[in-house]
This record gives C-alpha cells, sequence and structure tokens, in this order.
DNA sequence: CAGGATCCGACTCGATACTG
DNA sequence: CAGTATCGAGTCGGATCCTG
C-alpha cells in the first residue's frame, strides 16, 4: 500500500485538500526501510550508498534506491555526488528531515515497551 | 507492503528477533486509514461500525474491516459486542491503544507544518 | 561504485454477492 | 447491522542484466 499511499497524498496536496496532516507525515515514513534509514542518516550522519547495503543485508538493491528516492522526493533527504571515479555518492538529512526524528524516536521508545511487554507474556506462561 | 511489513514484524517477534523496534511501531500504525481510526476512537471515544463508515465515506466496507481487525490483533483496539437485535458492535481504544496517542498526535502536527510550507511556497510562486 | 530497465510471481484492494 | 467469501485488475518487489 505503502506508494499508493503516497501518490495519494500527493494527489491530494495538489489539489488543495489539506485535510490529511497525520496521513502526510504516515506517507512519508510509511515504507519497509524508510525509519531504519532515517534513524541511521539522523544519528550517525552522511551515508554512502554502499554504507547503507552494508548496513541493511537483507534490503535488495532495487528497494534501497526507490526508498532512497522517495525521501528525497519528499524532501527528507539529500543526495550529494561527488564528481570522482568511481562514482561517490553521499546521503544525509535535510533540516526538513531532522524535524522527523522526534517521532522516529518515539516510535522506538513505544516499540520498545511494547516488546518488553510481549517478554514479560512468554516468561510469564512458561512458568 | 502494509500486511507484509505487519506478518513479518510478527514473525520477527514471535522468533525472539528483538532488533525491529521501529518496525513494530511502523507496522501497527501503518495503513491507509489506522492513524485516522484511531484518532477519532481516540479522541472521541467508541465508534460503532456504521459510524465508522459514515465517517470515512471512501474507505470500503472490507477494508475497514480489515484495518479494525488487525489493530484489534494488535491489541490496540477493542472489540465490544452487545447481544441485541439487530446487532450492535462497538470499538474502542484499549489501554495500549491510548499510549499511540502521542505518536499520531506528533504526527498531525509534523504534517500541518509541512503543509504549511507547502502553501507558502506556492503563494510565492504565484507572485 | 551507483543505479536504470525489464521480467514475472505474489500480494492487495475494490466490487459484488451472500449470511445471521 | 455487521460481517464473510470470492474474483479480477492493478501494484509491488526480488532477481537479473546492463550502463557510465
Amino acid at each position: 500500500m505503502t506508494d499508493i499511499l503516497r501518490s495519494e497524498i500527493q494527489e491530494k496536496i495538489k489539489n488543495g485538500d489539506y485535510n490529511c496532516e497525520k496521513e502526510l507525515t504516515l506517507s512519508v515514513i510509511s515504507g519497509k526501510w524508510k525509519v531504519v534509514i532515517l534513524w541511521h542518516l539522523g544519528v550517525e550522519g552522511a551515508h554512502r550508498f554502499s554504507d547503507l547495503q552494508r548496513l541493511f543485508p537483507k534490503i535488495s538493491h532495487k528497494m534501497l534506491t526507490n526508498q532512497l528516492r522517495e525521501l528525497m522526493e519528499d524532501g527528507i533527504v539529500h543526495r550529494e555526488v561527488y564528481p570522482e571515479v568511481p562514482p561517490k555518492v553521499e546521503y544525509s538529512m535535510t533540516e526538513v528531515g531532522m524535524t522527523l526524528l522526534p517521532i522516529v524516536e518515539m516510535m522506538y521508545e513505544w516499540g520498545k515497551q511494547r516488546i518488553e511487554t510481549f517478554k514479560e507474556a512468554k516468561k510469564n506462561n512458561m512458568l
């Protein structure tokens, strides 16, 4: 659904339909790998394409490309090309992107708590 | 992707792979209509199925059913059946669900700000 | 090294029709 | 009223191959 949501929301925004604030945010961060990408770029700074590939071995080349492009389109991530051989490209957070970090952080905390309660429940069932 | 994400994450949790806190949260709120459903249930209290249908005329019957069921599976929403004729079913937030509201609120604020800057940009282009 | 293009199976979602 | 079941078009995403 992710991309369907994205394109729909952007259509709405273009048309001046501004009754979808939460959905806009959701459409920006929804995506299998976006939050982890944001996390790494936000906390650790710029990364090269190959760095990201190494960080997430399971993500496919195509997926990574897609997620980065969408984040760029949404103004969250900046792409810097260094005119070298071999080519070097770095991705980093924009200022707008940085404003998303608190949300990602809250999501992290909530997930952590949730997982704790799962663990507790599991432990109790084992007694 | 939404449901792929959900099932993948839940598989991970089951297997004791707990390195996906942010993804867990994302998997819970990702879904075309989940955040708006959460918003209404959280702020306005319990709603009947038909109320939700009226609130979101564009959502299909099947979609609404799906989103609600997933939210229930994730322990976010509670389903109360009243043994009446005609049947009456009310959906409301669980305690766990209420802890998600701050995140939804932040998403709302972020989206609002973002839209403001879009409006500004548009206005300036028109001069 | 970074990433575009293509093929193809798997999944999603809306429409429709049917139960209790 | 509140669901379930089924079907078909549309979409997504992984694998593979190719460029500068």
